[in-house]
DNA sequence: GCATCGCGTTAGGAAGGCGTCAAGCCCCTT
DNA sequence: AAGGGGCTTGACGCCTTCCTAACGCGATGC
């Protein structure tokens, strides 16, 4: 998920408007609605990642909302509100809210709670797997298939490593931190493992193992993944 | 779900009470846990629909025990808190939390959350059967039969371990973790026990017992079930 | 031009993991 | 009391993986 979607909802204008701004200074794609109806309509044009709604809105009030919403989609919502009352509480949460905040809120707490949200969300897109033009890494399955289709075997410290550059793909690796992760900290002054391993690695995924496209050194300095 | 199981962990033995028997009365399944160490160890042995979890623990910290349960599960964790600070709502929602309620805090609205987050975590009743060329996994009703409709009979341990396997088909289960929810997190360095009843199985299931083909041995690191 | 340093490459031996088998133990059934 | 099924435990051979040491190469600095 690149951009999470948010629709908000709430008829106070500062809230709106301040929420609008933090989301959207946050990297959010905020859609914003005053009231129910457009909240629901907003909601059904653009399938918002989460929703944040005010419980206290004139016209079609908040449960409505919620009932409205969880007729066709089990996105997150998350409700605000100014009641304090238990009973609001569960009436909301039992009508298919996720999460119940009361106002006056933090943005921080806020924020936290929508992250929550949109991680519960998206459990099945474990996009753990890498692919470059000569082969693939499926880190969940411990897999590596080359162009063919056909698999590559890697041994435990093989993958340790490459687990380490891949999930550091573009950015510089120092040698330390590597032998740290890996071999532990004491280790950390073995470079000669590193040239060892490197070597093993290249033989097995680098089309050209002499003229490495994927792990490349940084002399002096560390292993860089690219793809 | 027929009925819940709920894991609670508190230091405090009237919460603890008060909730046991709440939730009892509500026909859930609860286990109790007073320290973190005590909820990492049930859960990984009972694996509960949702853990409700007091941050402020003696021992290991709350935030610590929802890393811990984070590094295997995705199992919903309500917090409970006296501390108001957003800092600490922000910190327990961000290490993987679902939901924060602060002290004191109404039962009815706890439950209400509970069931909020067991709704969420029940999405799709997954294909409790699993089919393959040579033989079909019925994880329901625990019966293997194999390509000609004969019934394969397997002990209770031979199905727990194929249970986890299954359940991660395609995925590298580690020995580590295999061996914690088999038999128990004390067990966690019995690879012995792996081999044997991994061979029993291949014996059972295998076209070819000494060249899986669905139970995976990868060496150094763990099982991996194929289809 | 020479010494030095870091890196890549190779090979061999020690260590450890895996599959396999068999014996012993426990608990449940008969 | 006897039997059996299932789980634990230990021993063995095989094979892989990891560590280690040595050498070559290129770049850099003096």
């Amino acid at each position: 998920m690149s951009e999470a979607r948010v629709l908000v909802c709430d008829d106070e204008p500062q809230i709106r408007r301040a929420l609008g701004v933090n989301l959207t200074a946050r990297g959010y794609d905020v859609d914003l609605a005053e009231t129910g109806e457009q909240a629901l309509e907003l909601a059904a044009r653009r399938h918002p990642d989460v929703v944040v709604l005010d419980l206290g809105l004139p016209g079609i009030g908040g449960v409505e909302v919620i009932h409205g919403l969880r007729g066709w989609t089990e996105v997150p919502i998350i409700v605000l509100s100014v009641r304090e009352a238990e009973a609001d509480k569960v009436a909301a949460l039992d009508a298919g809210a996720d999460d119940y905040v009361t106002k006056p809120f933090g943005m921080d707490e806020l924020l936290a709670r929508l992250r929550a949200a949109l991680r519960r969300a998206t459990p099945a897109e474990e996009a753990a797997t890498i692919e470059t033009a000569d082969f693939t890494i499926d880190l969940v399955a411990k897999k590596v298939r080359d162009a063919n289709g056909s698999e590559i075997r890697l041994t435990p410290t093989e993958w340790q490593i490459i687990e380490v550059l891949v999930r550091n793909a573009g950015k510089l690796v120092p040698q330390r931190r590597l032998l740290q992760d890996v071999w532990g900290p004491e280790y950390e002054k073995e470079t000669n493992y590193l040239r060892v391993f490197l070597a093993q690695i290249r033989r097995k995924l680098e089309p050209n193992p002499s003229r490495p496209k994927y792990f490349i050194t940084e002399p002096g300095m560390g292993y860089r993944f690219e793809h």
